[in-house]
DNA sequence: CGGAAGATCCACT
DNA sequence: GTGGATCTTCCGA
């Protein structure tokens, strides 16, 4: 028994970090070529704002790539990475509040054959190798830049109320790939489901 | 207009 | 564990 209301706009409206807190556990869904794709988030990332080293609006950066990020939150902002990659988040907040949730592992729910094969996966894939990564998730769910901005609220990519972690299931730690932005690379944001094998490594406690 | 770096993934040793 | 792929985006000159 799945929750598959929508979730609504009010969810999103609140601090990235408590968004990706309760993301864990939801579902995203994504109605492509006829058939609906489903996973079960297992691990998110909150990305701040202007005040946020670690986040592409920080110092209130706008520039072309970012503009999805300040339509206020319930929309998707998608964007490229080192070339060959894709990473989805959530805007959070109000309108221009440049905050957002990257999607980093979700768990197969619906569609596991046709996200393997959209992954160029051939032989039965093994837990964690269809969506566990950021960009392994945006290829399992066919999603790229032409979904850059749309609404979550409806249309073919939503966000759906599954069911919500228990804090005993929930793991906290760093963020991944931002040393860059030095102490704000430790914040503890990003945020696990525990025991889940699509958590990419080191797995948070 | 050039250069550098990136919220990653995969193959190879 | 290390390095290469691959190209968009951004900033400085």
């Amino acid at each position: 028994m799945t929750a598959l209301e929508v979730l609504p706009a009010s969810f999103y409206r609140r601090s990235a970090a408590a968004v990706a807190r309760d993301l864990l556990g939801r579902l995203v869904s994504h109605d492509v070529a006829g058939e609906r794709l489903l996973l079960r988030l297992v691990e998110v990332e909150a990305y701040l704002g202007p005040d946020d080293p670690a986040c592409h609006t920080f110092g209130g950066r706008r520039t072309a790539r970012v503009a999805s990020m300040y339509r206020g939150g319930g929309h998707a902002y998608v964007y490229a990475i080192y070339g060959r990659h894709f990473c989805l988040n959530v805007v959070c907040g109000e309108i221009d509040s440049g905050a957002a949730v990257l999607l980093r592992a979700g768990e197969v729910r619906e569609g596991g054959e046709s996200m393997a094969r959209r992954r160029g996966l051939t032989r039965a894939a093994r837990a964690g190798e269809i969506a566990g990564g950021p960009g392994r998730l945006t290829a399992a769910l066919g999603v790229d830049r032409t979904q850059d901005g749309v609404t979550l609220l409806s249309g073919a990519l939503r966000l759906l109320e599954g069911e919500p972690v228990g804090e005993a299931d929930v793991g906290v730690g760093r963020r991944i790939g931002v040393d860059y932005a030095g102490e704000a690379a430790g914040w503890p944001l990003r945020f696990a489901v525990r025991g889940s094998r699509e958590v990419s490594r080191p797995r948070p406690g």
